[in-house]
DNA sequence: CCCAATTTGTTCGTATGTATA
DNA sequence: TTATACATACGAACAAATTGG
């Protein structure tokens, strides 16, 4: 039988009472610290709570308390009787938390992506200010059209810093097996933490217009998405316009953590 | 046979193992229960976690399992050296978790509302299905206009089933001293759960176009909302329409729980 | 201002149940 | 079956915030 192996977290035992922070959240940052840094990789197990309490020196029921917060942040999954994993982009589950268009009556598909432009370009103001970058400075530009039942109903520009990417090249990104925040996290160790999204309803200029084959002024939405990993670090900066005739834009509110 | 103490909430001992069911859930349970029926009414303190365990038959660690998820659910509220307080909607925390524009800038402010009319309608198809009653149910209707910097933003037109509010007039509606969801709450019992949206672009038609100044055919966003209160039951569809031209529609996806 | 009572927050440890390999 | 891992449940003790005297 193949075990699941855990890792050598390089964990040091948390001094009690160190900084007036209560010791589970010490335990929080430290865990934290070693997701940020990839000695646990993304999909890995970490070690038996029982094993990982005594690691770091704390009770089962601190350890136990800090992954609770960080599994209700998404960053570790727990699996009875299996273990508690890093979380990984490629669950459909993860997908959905950042893909929000769906179609009018409630059924979510998988959209087929198409991979129209990638380059090199220098920030804009726009741009360097979502990524906390100077202006000018180099960053990575695609353009995706999706696709769902075969209609386009999303383009895509997004850009991110090459100083985090590097190597990254048009054929990388091609290949790709499954999702951009996947890729992200698998080839460059950057996962995607959470996101904030501002939209506005505008006139379809004429590049959104050609991708989607809409006419020239037809009302679609624009979504500007800042993406953030570990420390509120900026990761890709993203404009999606979306045609909103057939698909909706969907926003749930205070889901219950389980059912009641 | 479990031994049955009734008690102030009126909330009696838990049966342990009795459906299979996680203790702290049936705790759970008992809980929304005592909130749903509004024995314990929105800002009133809970009994201390130590009383109510004993009440409840269970131990302090079993309850205080129950007592997160209902916080982190935003269905109660704990103060550190004061008590658990049942979550209400007049709070600014509460208020912005329904309302999502803001300032491109990112500064929020609170509305001005101006109620432009109210009355008595009967439900047509697409009301009474996110409503859940028959078509052709009465219910109420109302419309606001929202403005923010002396800009008028927002063009909000709602339903509720009269079922739902016996008694509600214009004048009870417009004397208010708060919030929609806070009136809800304070006037008739009814607590709005949580909520789902789907947002689409839209040319700006004629009513919409008066009511925010603005040309027949902008471009606007048109939100759906359907508010839910205990059991996932309908209280309230509301259509919004946002001027997005100054203003953002935003949307946070996975906020940290707490500071990392 | 300090003290005492009350209440939630944190930490510890143990035992037992349930899911998985 | 057995071993491992997470899930549930218990309860004790002390810390920290709040309130009222």
């Amino acid at each position: 039988m193949p075990r699941m192996r855990s890792v050598g977290l390089q964990l040091e035992a948390i001094a009690p009472g160190g900084s007036g922070m209560p010791l589970y959240r010490a335990v929080k940052r430290a865990l934290l610290a070693a997701l940020e840094s990839g000695r646990v990789a993304p999909g890995q197990a970490l070690p038996a709570e029982k094993r990982l309490a005594a690691l770091l020196g704390v009770s089962i029921g601190t350890l136990r308390h800090a992954v609770d917060e960080l599994v209700a942040e998404h960053l570790l999954v727990r699996r009875h009787g299996r273990g508690t994993f890093v979380a990984t982009h490629d669950s459909t589950r993860f997908l959905f938390q950042f893909f929000h268009v769906e179609r009018r009556d409630g059924r979510r598909e998988l959209p087929r992506v198409e991979l129209l432009a990638f380059g090199r370009e220098l920030a804009d103001d726009e741009t360097a200010e979502a990524l906390h970058v100077a202006p000018g400075s180099a960053v990575y530009a695609v353009e995706n059209r999706l696709s769902l039942q075969g209609r386009a109903v999303v383009f895509d520009r997004l850009w991110i810093p090459c100083a985090l990417f590097r190597g990254l090249s048009e054929k990388r990104w091609r290949e790709r097996p499954a999702t951009i925040y996947h890729f992200y996290q698998a080839e460059y160790g950057i996962t995607v933490v959470r996101a904030h999204e501002r939209a506005q309803a505008v006139a379809a200029d004429r590049p959104s217009a050609r991708v989607l084959g809409l006419a020239v002024g037809t009302p679609v939405m624009r979504v500007r998405r800042t993406a953030l990993g570990f420390g509120e670090r900026p990761i890709e900066y993203r404009i999606s316009t979306i045609h909103t005739a057939v698909h909706d834009y969907v926003h749930m509110l205070s889901r219950p953590a389980r059912a009641g």
